[in-house]
DNA sequence: GCTATAAATGAAAGCGCTTACATTTTAAAT
DNA sequence: ATTTAAAATGTAAGCGCTTTCATTTATAGC
């Protein structure tokens, strides 16, 4: 593989001439660029882009963190992160950490180890202190779908409570008054949110929250299924229930038919995300439509901005949930 | 952040005698040993990671190519690839292709630039040559899902004829005479081999291949709606359709509850992949299981192998399909 | 043509590591 | 104690770039 050295070589220009046409940077003669250019086609010249970064202290390579590789929603996320940078000639490297604290914390520090010049986190499970220090040690770094208020521009977040309101709201809108509603995993912020904002749907109807038609999941679509059977067991009467994700409402609508109960006549049920297949399940799903694929667009356009000094980019930080009525979820009669 | 000539200079040892204790190399008494380790907890030390790779011409980093960032097919080989290389310390990049010629070679070269030590390429697109050409670089990798003769031992991949094969012939087994067929780009080579399966399972059952009860899709949920449009409108009679993946076969069974036709009992459907929630549709879809998650984990102890020098790894290269029988297809009356 | 200034280029010092080779220390053998 | 080999440690030369600063060359003004 070719070298700079055999560049300059060949072009007859020191290292430093042809260093500088590769970032086009102080000005060079177009004489003299032009020969560097076609001694550069001529070895197929390649930049050695670890060399690059040792010397610049800069990757061009932007760390990203997710839960999960699979699964819709990080997806998603990943794809319009990769999608936004690809178009600035940044690159991006994905780690996940499983929601393990000790995990989350690895996966950051490798990225940093690797130098990536900022970092794109969806981290759970790490404590709020660990991400202040990040600060402090002057890495770059935006958060998704957390929330921390020292850190409030750093955040790109879904208003989960209101999101959580309007899903509970639409079945009281229909006339439902006993629901049910399955968590997820109540460590995790957006869950609590999420049932913040049930709560306060019920609240604002006047209906009391019963606590036993509270089942905790964990966002999981096997826990949808489990859900449904514990509270079939355990729970008052109810005529719907409200899942904090697609995939619990999937599992429910799933289990549901096992059991014999019809969706929606039966049973209403609404959803959270609005993954990809939402529209493909049977009956297509009631939820709340969670903008990922933008807040990704967001958080690559918040570091382009921030980080790499692109100007023209307006930074929205607060999404706001919308409601996406399908068929899963109908009048109590 | 501190470098390891600070640690070398607090431990009152050589900036050699610092890196042999990091990789466990060379034999270093275990006094200084401990002199060492104890310097670098407390400088809180972490190696940079570019200047290794630079130095070494190791990156302790595999490059993954994938098609899509999202999909569960390929969140599946992501987790596979990246858990198996985490248990040895070894890191994973991960890019998208997009199905283009043109970015899967930009991809490829990104990682290569990025000195990744090997690459696991799912590559659809970029020609057999570029990849000959790869090896004869001397660069290390391993392709899943792609046969190239001259490459054999480089291939993680599934028999897909044998899949197109047990899916179409579970169908005729069923009594169905009047088979449609939703295949996937034709210039893909899975796409290909898997309607050949299906072509055979006709032919060895003595039906013959009705080109007209054949739809071109492109993998996607849409593309198997359109498909059972197209083949109602233009097709003769059929009562059943294999698609080339379940993604498709989702499409239509979604279209087909919309056009009134009930499935299984007016029309059978297969799919093809067994991915995540074909379980979780309804009615659940019979598919042909394609165990990606094993091959992603293959991939990468084929890397282990070949590139890291662990031993004691069998490398399996062709994997067989198998038939996931569910609600989705019923005798033919 | 000669000086003043700006523009283009080159020389060389790193960036933080690894590693071949040289040197010193330790242990074993006599 | 002395010699010898083996083990431990140190020295220093890169890896392929970027970037500061010095130097050369071109441009302009008189």
């Amino acid at each position: 593989m070719a070298t700079i050295y055999q560049v300059s070589e060949l072009a007859g220009v020191s290292l430093a001439t042809v260093s500088r046409v590769m970032n086009n940077n102080t000005k060079v003669s177009d004489k003299t660029k032009q020969k560097v250019l076609k001694a550069m086609a001529e070895l197929g010249y390649q930049p050695n882009s670890i060399a690059q970064s040792l010397a610049s202290n800069r990757s061009n390579s932007v760390g990203v963190l997710v839960s999960e590789l699979h699964g819709p929603f990080f997806g998603d996320m990943m794809s319009a992160i990769e999608d936004t940078l690809r178009l600035e000639g940044k690159h991006t490297i994905i780690t996940s950490g499983h929601s393990d604290e000790e995990r989350e914390r690895a996966s950051i520090e490798f990225l940093i180890g690797r130098k990536c010049d900022a970092l794109i986190l969806h981290a759970e499970a790490v404590t709020d202190e660990y991400l202040l220090n990040l600060e402090s040690r002057g890495i770059e770094f935006v958060l998704i779908n957390r929330y921390i208020k020292q850190l409030e521009n750093r955040c790109i977040r879904l208003d989960n409570k209101q999101g959580g309101y309007l899903a509970t709201q639409h079945l009281i809108k229909l006339g439902h008054q006993k629901l049910a509603y399955i968590s997820g995993p109540k460590w995790k912020q957006d869950a609590q949110e999420r049932l913040q904002g049930h709560k306060q749907a019920l609240t604002d109807a006047g209906i009391d929250f019963d606590e036993a038609l509270c089942f905790e999941g964990d966002y999981q679509q096997s826990s949808g299924s489990k859900g449904l059977d514990w509270l079939c067991e355990h729970a008052p009467k109810f005529s719907c229930v409200v899942c904090a994700n697609d995939e619990m409402a999937s599992g429910v609508m799933t289990r549901a038919r096992q059991l014999g109960i019809n969706v929606p006549s039966e049973l209403s049920v609404v959803g959270f995300d609005n993954i990809i297949y939402a529209n493909y399940l049977y009956p297509t799903l009631t939820t709340i439509d969670y903008p990922i694929y933008e807040m990704g667009r967001m958080a690559a356009k918040y570091i382009l901005k921030q980080v790499y000094e692109k100007k023209n980019l307006d930074i929205e930080s607060v999404f706001v949930p919308k409601l996406e009525i399908r068929d899963s979820s109908i009048e109590y009669v």
